[in-house]
DNA sequence: TTGAAAGCGCTAACAC
DNA sequence: GTGTTAGCGCTTTCAA
């Protein structure tokens, strides 16, 4: 396998022509339409490529000149490196390239970071629309991405962005089930533990404020709803303690499951707001000798292969669908121009985590 | 957030000039050279931009003028859901992402699917330069990137192409320490079981020959390892069974291994090229009530998290490590002009699945 | 079937 | 500190 030097472009669409005796139309026309012309002009165009070095027309001149870039733009919450870290957003990942691929679009992983939110990736994207995954609502590179007249797509969240399509699950519907699961085993001292609900640190309690001024409204949909389940067995929400999480991590999990149980020994059940968080949670309860579910009854939510595999009770959402579907969306939006939201189902998954209370909690609670 | 409605580029910087009553150079320069104006008239121009929804330069004119993309290809063998599949191939991703993303570089995954590949999609890459992660030597997408007159790194395989970059690791001496420490431990009849060899499928058995043609360099070299050091305590390789697979699974691990143990009950050890496929061989002895270490010891290669998890005996290679060498490499790459080849170290991790074969075994052969 | 002309939107020299 | 000039490499009417 021969290869030239790594010149700079040796031959261009014009000097090929020039060598051939041909008009530049010719030679596009040989790559883009075979059918303009004569067979054999087109094997001797394509031949003398080969033997100048020409690779064929530039991918950035014809995107200028067709404005097609053939890729799709991803926008991810802060570091690249998270969207490998978290089991869900891989999911979503892989739908969305599935869909790409199907379409024969290419898949730009945009550097999202933090600082340096003045001259964002997002400008400097060569794409023909955006998919947007679950990110702040005043996100700076959102923001630009929302600027650029290019059709986007937003997964999950910020929800109700004018004029923009967005691809979701029944977030509330699904903590609803699990929250009406809890309380038919029994439980009534249910402890919460969430991901952050605001782009500042806070690893503390929530209280109904804080809830209601989130800017994730995926949270606020999955704590909605398991206050709702909650308060149709009576439980008050204000005697529920709701823990936050800035990281979203194993580690997080378990820290917050160890405040949690010191701080309100009384407790049969954990439910969290994501798998990772729960399989913490696990972690901290295995570590305790605390048993799971005799003990405590642990739920998560998200579904992903690492929680089912460890019998984790909790909420399954289909990420690689949703992530097929943001690619559908974005791709095949004909003339379309009415925006379109698609909510995908949950389904509750019983696992092994989530039994009845122990006895006397049982009593005590008044069964 | 207010946003304009879904048109084609409405403003250009041509038309903010005018508007403006300035050069269009002045209003490339309130982008891309503060420096370059006065701060009332910079202030003034992006005013009058936003007024007229301007998103600013457009990328693509922008990159045919620079001659600069700002984003990097990546190359992965067939559908890109293999790499969402494949541990090791996530975590150099992983690894290639954050390079990519320190360097402000978009990664730009590309849809490689087996048909179709007179159009390659490497052909529409906007990029400036391609990472190739271990696809077959003859795949003719990397044809085309070969051809494209762009810098390029080749992830392990394939070797040896001129004028290319390459990292890779250690291959060869992690399955050469993989195979002192079985025959330390005493065993001497070990079968194998390895990934693909060839594009083409075959399932069965590998005899010199075929392990000599092979189109997959990194399953030569960690195969030849595993000889030299089967072959320092006296084991002939030509009594090994060698088993491939085509796909890279744990079925496929699974399946391989009760081939194995049923055409060659003496084995007290099964050799993988893979953790993917040894966590098969574990599956599948579970499965059989065959007790690992006690009666089977089993080892992989990767040290990939799931098989640490399990206690595995692998040879770890830094994946990570490895797909921020190939962004480095790529990214940092001044003038240079040779071709550089990085090679990263493995590591033995002995984990809780090999031991000593059981007594009658070493009995029998010479203890 | 082929060619001439026009421009996609931008930036880099260089002059003023 | 600002403007003029000259393309980057390609595709696309439209006419021959």
């Amino acid at each position: 396998m021969t290869r030239s030097p790594r010149v700079r472009r040796p031959a261009t669409l014009a000097s090929l022509a020039a060598e051939l005796g041909v008009s530049r139309t010719t030679v596009s026309n040989a790559y883009n339409r075979p059918d303009q012309l004569s067979v054999q002009l087109r094997t001797r165009v394509l031949e003398t490529a080969r033997r100048m070095g020409y690779p064929g027309p530039d991918p950035v001149a014809r995107s200028l000149r067709t404005r097609q870039a053939r890729a799709v733009g991803l926008l991810l919450t802060e570091e690249l490196s998270f969207a490998f870290s978290d089991p869900a957003a891989l999911g979503f990942l892989e739908g969305l390239a599935s869909a790409c691929e199907d379409a024969g679009q290419g898949l730009l992983l945009m550097p999202a970071s933090r600082r340096d939110a003045e001259h964002s990736p997002v400008n400097q994207a060569s794409v023909d629309g955006f998919v947007v995954y679950s990110v702040h609502e005043r996100d700076p590179h959102l923001r630009a991405v929302l600027e650029r007249p290019l059709p986007t797509v937003v997964a999950d969240q910020p929800m109700d962005l004018p004029g923009v399509d967005r691809v979701g699950v029944d977030d509330r519907g699904g903590m609803l089930a699990l929250a009406r699961h809890l309380t038919g085993l029994g439980h009534r001292r249910i402890g919460v533990i969430c991901m952050r609900l605001s782009d500042t640190r806070h690893d503390g309690y929530v209280d109904g404020e804080r809830l209601r001024r989130t800017s994730y409204p995926v949270q606020r949909a999955r704590l909605g709803g398991l206050r709702e389940g909650l308060a149709e067995a009576g439980v008050d929400w204000a005697e529920v303690p709701v823990l936050e999480r800035y990281e979203h991590s194993a580690e997080a999990g378990a820290s917050a499951a160890a405040q949690l149980l010191d701080e309100h020994p009384g407790l049969t059940a954990v439910a969290c707001t994501s798998d990772v968080l729960a399989l913490g949670v696990l972690r901290l309860a295995a570590e305790r000798g605390h048993p799971v579910p005799g003990k405590l009854s642990v739920a998560g939510f998200d579904g992903v292969p690492e929680a089912m595999r460890a019998g984790l009770t909790t909420v399954r959402q289909p990420v690689h669908d949703k992530g097929r579907a943001a690619g559908e969306l974005l791709l095949g939006r004909g003339e379309r121009t009415e925006p379109k939201t698609v909510i995908l189902p949950t389904e509750l998954v019983e696992g092994t985590t989530t039994a009845q209370p122990a006895t006397q909690d049982r009593w005590f609670s008044g069964l």
